[in-house]
RNA sequence: GUGACUGUAGCUCAGUUGGUUAGAGCACGUGGUUGUGGUCCACGGGGUCGGGGGUUCGAGUCCCCUCAGUCACCCCA
């Protein structure tokens, strides 16, 4: 092939479309339901605006170029940065809570693999100006929400949940300073990755002996369901420090929500800006890389030279959520929009006429379709408009004359004689409501 | 960006130790013409075997490079 397209880029066929459409509207609804309103931003931002949070390191990881001016410019990777943006600017103006949602397509120049894209649509939700764990309960509950609404429950998925300040009461327990806690957190997220004496080596500059740094390992890879904070209180002999997430367990109880969820320490996130509940949602058997991720940062907005302003949130992208629903067989068969009629004209006469006709009814408002092909085969016509799964056929026969034809439910199979001007009335009265 | 594996039609795949015009199923198109439906029958379009170079009388089959996909690393905002 001559001309490919970008590498880890996709094209979206109907049947393509169909499904990221079907999956945005999803989101969109369910954000919708639990009180987000939908912002956007550019898909390009300055490219100092990604080095705030990011530092340097986060360039080579961009596509970016410069415009005529001499501006460095970035195709957003994500949309957290310009969300920072977007409420530092008003954030004097903006009701607590804010809370909004967005699915803007991202871009990143990693190297592809399966669940990872160049290019990739991502829903993002958050909640700005309220640090109570009412908001960070439900924003794991929204995400719970859309679970649901796709037919997932709390056996397909896990999600995972630690706690900032949790994880530095331990770490401080066994000794970790505070200079050294951001190292600490470093360490906790590649220990999985690593050999017992390497981790052991790793951990003595952060304060921690042998003995501690064993301790350490073995607390975080424990799991604890949710409501068993006192088998964690218990393992870990801290009993007055984890209020935090005590009363995020309460909430999530609260919500319906705590089969879904698990403590694990070991979810770091590997980043630095969130400040409180941290949380990573994966597939029940972890064979795919996490679907979701959020958590609090209480900071970041004023990282981005706004006020101080508590916020929680989290990102789902496209696409290991499909390959995750695509695996349960969650995915809908058929997605792609339902003509109400097809017009079938039985003779070279009616076909004169079928444009008129097809005309008002689209005016008013119905999906209307007829077959470009010349034959007048009924049978034929019949099966492509079958083949469409359009609602009715209207056939335009010799009732013609007296502004009448035949409407076929195909469904039934059912006929019956209508005039012209019935058409749309009777088969919007007969159409089930149906996503 | 580094390494490993893979690459035949839109999709799923055949293709014998290198040997003549590269096949099947599904999908797609046309026809089976006065007729009521995803069936059936016939025919057809579509591949420079990912691309380029090399070895050879001859390469889809062997070698090199490159591109893409998958996996691991990096990273995972």
């Amino acid at each position: 092939m001559k001309l490919q397209k970008p590498k880890g880029t996709r094209d979206f066929y109907p049947e393509d479309m169909a499904w990221r459409q079907h999956l945005c509207d999803a989101w969109r609804k369910v954000s919708i339901r639990n009180g987000f309103e939908q912002v956007d931003g550019p898909i390009f931002e300055r490219l100092d605006l990604y080095k705030v949070k990011s530092g340097e390191g986060i360039v080579s990881e961009l596509f970016h170029f410069n415009d005529r001016g001499g501006r460095g410019l970035a195709l957003r990777p994500e949309f957290t940065p310009t969300l920072a943006r977007m409420v530092a600017d008003r954030a004097s103006s903006l009701p607590r809570p804010t809370k909004w949602f967005c699915i803007p397509n991202c871009c990143r120049a990693e190297n592809p693999q399966r669940g990872r894209l160049r290019e990739f649509w991502q829903w993002n939700i958050d909640m700005l100006g309220i640090d109570s764990p009412v908001a960070d309960a439900e924003a794991i509950f929204t995400a719970v929400d859309f679970f649901r609404e796709m037919g997932l429950n709390s056996s397909h998925l896990r999600i995972k949940i630690s706690h900032r300040q949790t994880v530095r009461h331990i770490l401080s327990k066994l000794g970790v300073g505070d200079d050294r806690m951001l190292a600490a957190f470093e360490l906790l997220d590649r220990r999985d990755k690593m050999e017992p004496e390497e981790f052991a080596e790793a951990a003595a500059p952060l304060g921690l002996d042998a003995a501690s740094a064993g301790r350490f390992d073995e607390v975080c890879r424990m799991k604890y369901a949710a409501g068993r904070l006192d088998a964690m209180r218990e393992a870990l002999s801290i009993h007055e420090q984890i209020e935090d997430l005590a009363a995020l367990d309460e909430q999530l109880h609260a919500f319906g929500i705590a089969d879904w969820c698990e403590y694990d320490l070991g979810v770091v996130r590997g980043l630095a800006y969130y400040t409180g509940t941290v949380f990573e949602v994966h597939e029940a058997t972890g064979a795919m890389r996490a679907v979701a991720g959020g958590g609090r940062y209480d900071n970041l907005i004023e990282l981005f030279d706004g006020p101080s302003m508590p916020a929680v949130g989290f990102g789902m992208g496209d696409v290991v959520i499909s390959l995750v629903l695509f695996d349960k067989g969650l995915i809908p068969e058929h997605l792609a929009a339902r003509p109400d009629v097809f017009i079938v004209p039985v003779s070279d006469a009616a076909a004169a006429r079928l444009p008129g006709v097809l005309a008002d009814l689209r005016s008013r408002g119905l999906h209307t379709r007829f077959s470009y092909r010349s034959t007048r085969n009924l049978g034929k016509l019949l099966k492509e408009a079958s083949s469409l799964r359009a609602r009715y056929a209207l056939i335009l026969d010799d009732r013609l004359a007296e502004a009448r034809a035949h409407l076929k439910d195909m469904e039934s199979g059912e006929q019956e004689e209508v005039m012209l001007t019935e058409v749309a009335t009777r088969v919007n009265s007969h159409t089930v409501v149906e996503s």
